[in-house]
RNA sequence: GCCCCCGUAGCCCAAUCGGCAGAGGCAGCCCACUUAAAAUGGGUUCAGUGCGGGUUCGAGUCCCGCCGGGGGCACCA
């Protein structure tokens, strides 16, 4: 700083004195404070309780907490919801703010690997710098909600949590809980209630044997196959390069692993599930309840792939002389006559019972694969498809293989034979694994049946402009369609589909049916850092939870907390439970309350995924020190139970399903986080924990801030922030330079590795903390992304000096502003700018709400004089991008503080324009402007318009055709 | 291949219902202050809205077709 520089200007460094100061005084006061109506913390003499006043939950995905710290991107969405919930605050609102840290998972791990330090230090240390960080930048979290997800006491409520869900069935024909949006059946119900129906026989045991004459074990593995949480030995995605396996939302379209892009496997491994399938239905309805972006909505939708049709019956001979039924799954029940053959997936179970010993009569060359026999040819098929992993599958593209099982099945409509086919692009895991296969009308069909020389029958009449050699997949009259029974030619695709549908339930031989893309979530990880199950196996191999008086189960320590990895493609490899190595732990014996005493136990040594403390932990900042609970009924009933009115884009009639009033975040999560964690929520509201159907209520979508990236001639990056910029005196491109070699330009994520991290510490240590923020805030809409130009704070800086400068003596400190009544035009500048800032406040357009504060600050700047009646308002309105500036102000004016003081109001009399510009237009092109008053008549207006004299030369004594009047602003004149 | 989002000054972005293309910021240029520079203050230049059609009295905004960028899904029967 040059000593030129003015005693009490408003530099970074009076900045960073101003902002120390406030952060610590919100501290001292617990100034963000919320008021909760019960629980540990009820306050019901909390005016902000009373009646009539409104109630927000605002929050932000809370972090993973890296070791790098946070750079500018990262506190993007942060800022946003800090400027809501202050702002909501001076609206009288009881505003309950907070965030937490998301501290398990695997880069903790990782992180913790490679400093040789336990994983819990590393995170600890992470967090206080992210603490740290997200108070240098004013965030008014409230301290006292905050918590991490690896706190003993959380662990303990997801652990809770687990055995509820644990401890529950779905029952598809159980009536919603009262109060609830569902329009069909369908609730969780605890599984003591199945156990007694099964006991008292009015529910059939799975096998036909009463329930008092199964085993213990027997009896826990029926009450697996209803559990919401069961293990089960289902093919699953193994990944021996991070040792672990994954859930399907974790692995990427190409087959490899979402973090770390490494190879996964398909692979038969005994697992924890959740079964998320039963909500596939309400996850997708409810969807139209939120008040969420249309694309995560569509991602969900499509993530869940509901979709309707038919399953039909086709008989098939077994090799024991008896029929079997082979079940397909279509969504065009209409094309079923032109069914020439079916697939079946190679893992179907139906397929060890159809292969005949010997070709039959009928078989082509092409079908065998050359083999001698049928078997032979389909065990071949089976163990080449088993050896193909998914990333081999995908590079094989669309070419078809399969052989011929053998086998004829019967086509139900037609009656004529159709032979079974193995091949791998039929599924096991979806539909049924089994097709029947309409080449004339399926393009993979028509492949198949062009490669193995199968006949195509056409049953959709294609269009006249149809190529010959493709398979028709649109919309036509059906034809070839009729039996003696039932005929479908000349409908249309959605009748056709109804008719045949119709016949097929009446005949016995089909029904109509919904399937799913969605799989059963798979909840189990092998490795150290996550929360272990609250499970122990008992010596039946039967599970057990740990009961209630011992939760939290914690992490033992163990020698070595690295998970066990391989080589990358070692498809064969055994997943490791790191836990597993901890014996002592392992085994021991505990009394399970079922009145044995103490007995032998093994301890389940696989941990949760790091989603699993994400799943609910808006529900803990509710109520946080609740001993008795995740969280009282009342405090979530309070404050995020469903509202009187929906959300704006709601069916007629909706339901409001409740959750958070705000929740900010990456789209990333589309289809991870946000899907599991409304799974948890429903079965929470199932069973009666919760009053709200959904956790978040209105979510967006924060954009990315992204940064240039430049590289030298051997493509390397540079230090963006040395590199300089040389524009072209012609207009054409800028060019750079690095130590004066020429380097290229390119826009990409900030990253240490791409040299172009700026880092709020620096921000906040150049310019301060506010001026970052409104920075942040002005660059553009909250969902979009844009690019970091560090050159460019400086204007929000200038602002913030500006106000400054409206208010204090730069030389002497005083405060200058007078108290003389604003002039009609400052008056009019003020009201209109509290009426724009306040509704672009409301609805988060931050930044232009900061552009008409810009503008307003501008028009103080021009005046000789600064009325402390415009000036202080506009200081409220900037507390909530600014807020150590705007407190500072407010104090300097001689007030306290401004958190809760109520939000200027707009004097509508001050909105309304005495006289306004009208525009006149000849054919739309404007030609004159003309003064008039406010309420000007139509026709006076036109009148008006007509007689001007600039009108009149442009009409040039043309007949006039039409006029069109906009009162009072626009007149538009055809000729 | 299918689906979704986005293209407005050199750059970041505004433009409630279809009604004057410009609120705000950066950069550039000019001026003031300064011995000078920085900082600060004042002023100012700059696009007809990616391209081609259409609807309309009137289109950045609505419709159709392209082009470019970003994202999601991908043998899902």
């Amino acid at each position: 700083m040059s000593e030129r520089t003015p005693e009490h200007r408003y530099t970074a460094e009076l900045a960073g004195r101003i902002e120390r100061r406030w952060q610590d005084r919100w501290e001292r006061d617990d100034t963000f404070a919320s008021a909760n109506p019960a629980g540990p913390w009820a306050a019901p003499e909390d005016p902000r309780l009373a009646d009539g006043r409104e109630h927000r939950v605002v929050m932000d995905m809370f972090p993973y907490p890296s070791g790098a710290g946070m750079h500018v991107g990262h506190p993007l969405g942060y800022v946003a919801t800090d400027v809501h919930a202050r702002f909501l605050r001076t609206t009288g609102a009881n505003v309950l703010y907070a965030m937490g840290f998301d501290a398990f998972g695997l880069p903790a791990e990782h992180y913790a690997v490679q400093t040789g330090q336990h994983p819990r230090v590393t995170t600890e240390e992470a967090m206080s710098t992210y603490r740290r960080q997200m108070r240098m930048i004013g965030l008014s979290h409230e301290p006292r909600r905050t918590f991490a997800t690896i706190d003993p006491d959380y662990v303990r409520w997801t652990q809770w949590i687990f055995q509820q869900i644990h401890d529950a069935w779905y029952d598809p024909q159980a009536d919603p809980r009262p109060g609830s949006g569902q329009s069909a059946p369908g609730r969780a119900r605890p599984i003591s209630e199945l156990v007694e129906e099964f006991a008292d026989g009015s529910r059939e045991v799975p096998g036909g044997r009463p329930w008092g004459e199964l085993s213990r074990a027997e009896q826990a593995r029926v009450l697996d196959g209803y559990r919401l949480a069961y293990v089960s030995a289902a093919p699953v995605n193994w990944c021996p390069g991070l040792g672990t396996v994954l859930a399907n939302e974790e692995v990427t379209a190409d087959g490899r692993s979402e973090r770390g892009d490494l190879p996964v496997f398909k692979r038969n491994l005994s697992q924890w599930m959740m079964r998320i399938t039963s909500y596939a239905d309400r996850l997708t309805d409810d969807l139209d309840r939120l008040d969420w972006p249309e694309r995560v909505r569509l991602m969900q939708r499509h993530w869940i792939g509901r979709s309707t049709g038919a399953q039909v019956a086709f008989p098939v001979p077994t090799t024991t002389g008896g029929e079997a039924s082979l079940e397909v799954f279509t969504t065009r029940p209409d094309t079923l006559f032109g069914a020439t053959f079916m697939v079946v997936a190679p893992e179907h179970p139906l397929v060890g019972r159809i292969v005949p010993d010997a070709w039959p009569a009928a078989t082509k060359d092409a079908w065998t694969g050359g083999a001698p026999t049928p078997r032979e040819a389909v065990t071949a098929y089976q163990r080449q498809a088993a050896a193909k992993s998914d990333v081999e599958r995908q590079t094989e593209g669309k070419a078809k293989s399969g052989v011929f099982s053998g086998a004829w099945a019967t086509n139900p409509v037609t009656g004529a034979p159709v032979p079974v086919f193995v091949a791998d692009y039929v599924l096991m895991g979806y539909g049924t694994g089994a097709i029947m296969a309409v080449p004339g009308q399926d393009e993979r069909d028509w492949d198949f049946a062009l490669a193995y020389d199968l006949p195509v029958v056409r049953t959709v009449q294609p269009t006249p402009d149809h190529p010959e050699d493709q398979a028709f997949t649109g919309e036509g009259p059906a034809i070839n369609s009729a039996n003696d029974e039932v005929s479908l030619d000349g409908l249309g695709v959605e009748d056709a589909k109804e008719r045949i549908i119709a016949w097929l339930e009446q005949t016995g031989r089909g029904r109509a049916t919904v399937t799913y893309r969605l799989r059963d979530w798979l909840f189990s990880r092998q490795r150290y850092w996550g929360e272990p199950f609250p499970v122990v196996w008992d010596e039946d191999g039967v599970a057990h939870a740990v009961p209630d008086d011992q939760l939290p189960v914690t992490l033992p320590d163990v020698p070595d907390y690295a998970p066990r990895t391989f080589e990358a493609d070692d498809a064969d490899s055994e997943p490791e439970a790191p836990l597993a190595r901890a014996t002592d732990w392992v085994h021991t014996t505990m009394d399970l309350g079922d009145g044995r005493g103490p007995v032998p136990v093994r301890r389940e040594t696989n941990t949760m995924p790091n989603w699993a403390g994400s799943c609910w932990y808006y529900l803990r900042y509710l109520d946080p020190e609740n001993a008795a609970a995740p969280v009282d009924p009342a405090v979530e009933g309070y404050w995020i139970g469903p509202r009187e009115e929906t959300v704006p884009e709601a069916p007629e009639g909706a339901v409001d399903p409740g959750g958070v009033d705000l929740y900010v975040g990456g789209v990333e999560h589309a289809v991870l986080h946000l899907l599991y964690a409304r799974f948890w929520h429903k079965v929470l509201f199932d069973l009666g924990h919760v009053s709200s159907e959904e956790p978040f209520r209105r979510l967006i979508n924060q954009g990315m801030i992204e940064a240039y990236v430049y590289r030298d001639a051997r493509g390397f990056p540079v230090p963006a922030a040395e590199v300089e910029e040389h524009t072209s005196s012609d207009g054409g491109p800028s060019t750079f330079t690095w130590q004066g070699q020429p380097v290229t330009q390119e826009y990409g994520k900030m990253g240490k590795s791409l040299k172009n991290v700026v880092t709020p510490d620096e921000m906040v240590e150049q310019f301060g903390a506010d001026t970052f923020r409104v920075y942040e805030m002005s660059m553009g809409p909250l969902e979009q992304y844009r690019p970091w130009e560090t050159r460019a704070v400086v204007g929000s800086q200038r602002f913030l000096q500006r106000l400054w400068r409206n208010v204090v003596d730069e030389d002497t400190g005083e405060v200058t502003v007078t108290d003389e009544t604003p002039s009609p035009d400052l008056a009019k500048a003020l009201h209109r700018t509290i009426d724009a800032v306040g509704s672009d406040y409301a609805a988060l357009r931050t930044n232009t709400a900061i552009a008409r504060m810009i503008e307003l600050n501008n028009l103080l700047t021009k005046r000789d004089t600064v009325p402390r009646a415009a000036v202080e308002p506009l200081v409220q309105m900037v507390a909530p991008v600014a807020p150590h500036l705007a407190a500072e102000l407010w104090e300097r004016l001689g007030h306290d503080d401004l958190t809760y003081a109520p939000f200027p109001q707009a004097d509508p009399a001050l909105l309304v324009e005495d006289s306004v510009t009208a525009v006149v237009q000849v054919k739309g092109k404007v030609r004159d402007r003309i003064d008039v008053a406010a309420d000007i008549s139509a026709a006076d207006l036109e009148a008006l318009a007509l007689g001007s004299e600039k009108v009149q030369r442009f009409l040039d004594g043309a007949p006039v055709r039409k006029v069109v009047v906009r009162a009072p602003s626009l007149v538009n004149i055809v000729v």
